[in-house]
DNA sequence: TAGTGGTCTAGACCACCGA
DNA sequence: CGGTGGTCTAGACCACTAA
């Protein structure tokens, strides 16, 4: 008595089954289809918030599946954060407000998604030895050569962050496919995943100081402004570091979004 | 030949084998003890970082298991970031520096971890209506009566961070739970819990910002240094809002730590 | 070519929940 | 009690990778 229920709709998947086309010699997995074509229904709003899903069995011989698929494509959306599921009661969509991308929104896509366009110079990009504190956190020899990338990330033709990026050269390709214009075109990580390196993993680090002088001029803040510091140190399939970033973003036009499920 | 492949234990699975006893009688899943085992082996070490694990049709039946089960052990270990999978290729054990907890790494937990037991004050629990713009983040009518709670964390005997929370009263027996001497001893979020709410996903925004003068004072800084600013709303299952918290911290003393998956 | 993980099926039994 | 999701089985075919 103390709660409501949410608002339900009996079978409104109905309209879902009728345009939904599995394509079988497609070579995107029958879950997949149908979880895409699960979520497209539900932001689309022809399943609302709240709507209680029928039961996976029911769904799967309606869609001519077996229950297992049709259950995978359910746990991809739980997993999404786009269902919730109880044992004895049902699967329902959750409210919108849950549904942001999970994970860490980087700089870039967050300019791009509210309409600035963000512009990328590279400051300085060198090979030099590394430094004994920079080789340990590269895991690799002091004195061995590493890539020394800095570049200007700016919006709507300001400054906003300085990044100071380490690539050591354990990675067969990564050293010679750094180039400025390519950095400044798509980005560090897609010149990285270019070369066939799987990012696998990232540890991450977030502060804040006030900035010095230089730091300040060239972000267009004040002296002893506040800025967040970013840390980051990037892995592969195998283990290996593949990058260290040292990032510095002006705290008074920029804040990290962090989406994540319980 | 630019890459040596990583070391390689042909059959060591064997030693687990010998040691893993499955309890069919237990309500525990069969696939999370089958992941349980396998991840001690691992952090134990002996299944070693580099470890290519045997097949999981050949595992399953050293196990007495099906292969369904084996392979949803083993994909519950992918999905953690322990195990790595490769079509074609096989499975191996990843690095250990890869292998941090993932998520955001509460304040209570990093300074537990590093020794320094912090201790929790309530500065101020009490209803209040709630402001337009608080009615706003929170979903609630304005004026409607919300829980108003702040508080100082402190490790080390000095003072790191001040934590303002607001909850609304539309979760039944939230409010009269919230008690000075339990939000002490136990946690905001313990107490959440405790009343059968179960959180289901939280939005966060990380900034920084200079501490005014009164800031300062309260978390032992000097006027104008660099604060940290923390803001989260928190959804229970049913996308309701639970919380929502504004929190200041120290940056000199105080950084996230954020670990993920690619 | 041989071996790997990725996908899919068609059943089965159980634990949990609400009425 | 009936209905739900959670777990488990014993097969099958396919795509990808390496040698």
């Amino acid at each position: 008595m103390s709660e409501q229920s949410a608002p339900v709709a009996p079978s409104d998947a109905q309209q879902l089954l009728a345009t939904l086309r599995l394509d079988r010699s497609s070579p995107v997995p029958l879950y997949f289809q149908v979880a895409e074509a699960l979520e497209k229904a539900i932001t689309e709003g022809v399943l609302p918030p709240g709507t209680r899903l029928d039961n996976e069995i029911l769904l799967a011989e309606q869609l001519g599946l077996s229950r297992p698929t049709m259950r995978r494509a359910m746990q991809y959306l739980v997993d999404k954060g786009v269902l919730v599921r109880r044992r004895g009661i049902g699967t329902r969509v959750v409210q919108p407000k849950v549904r942001r991308p999970l994970g860490l929104s980087s700089l870039y896509e967050d300019l791009a998604a509210s309409g600035q366009k963000p512009t990328t110079t590279v400051l300085s990009l060198k090979v030099e030895p590394a430094t004994a504190e920079l080789a340990a956190t590269l895991g690799v020899e002091p004195g061995s050569e590493i890539s020394v990338l800095v570049r200007l990330r700016s919006a709507a033709g300001r400054p906003i962050a300085r990044m100071c990026n380490y690539l050591p050269h354990t990675i067969s390709g990564l050293a010679e496919a750094l180039d400025a214009e390519a950095l400044e075109r798509q980005g560090l990580y897609q010149v990285i995943r270019s070369v066939g390196v799987q990012l696998h993993a990232a540890d991450q680090t977030i502060g804040a100081r006030t900035a010095t002088a230089e730091e300040a001029k060239l972000l267009g803040e004040r002296r002893g402004a506040a800025l967040l510091t970013m840390q980051r140190t990037a892995f592969d399939d195998h283990g290996r570091i593949v990058e260290f970033g040292s990032h510095l973003y002006a705290a008074s036009r920029y804040s990290f979004a962090l989406s994540m499920l319980a």
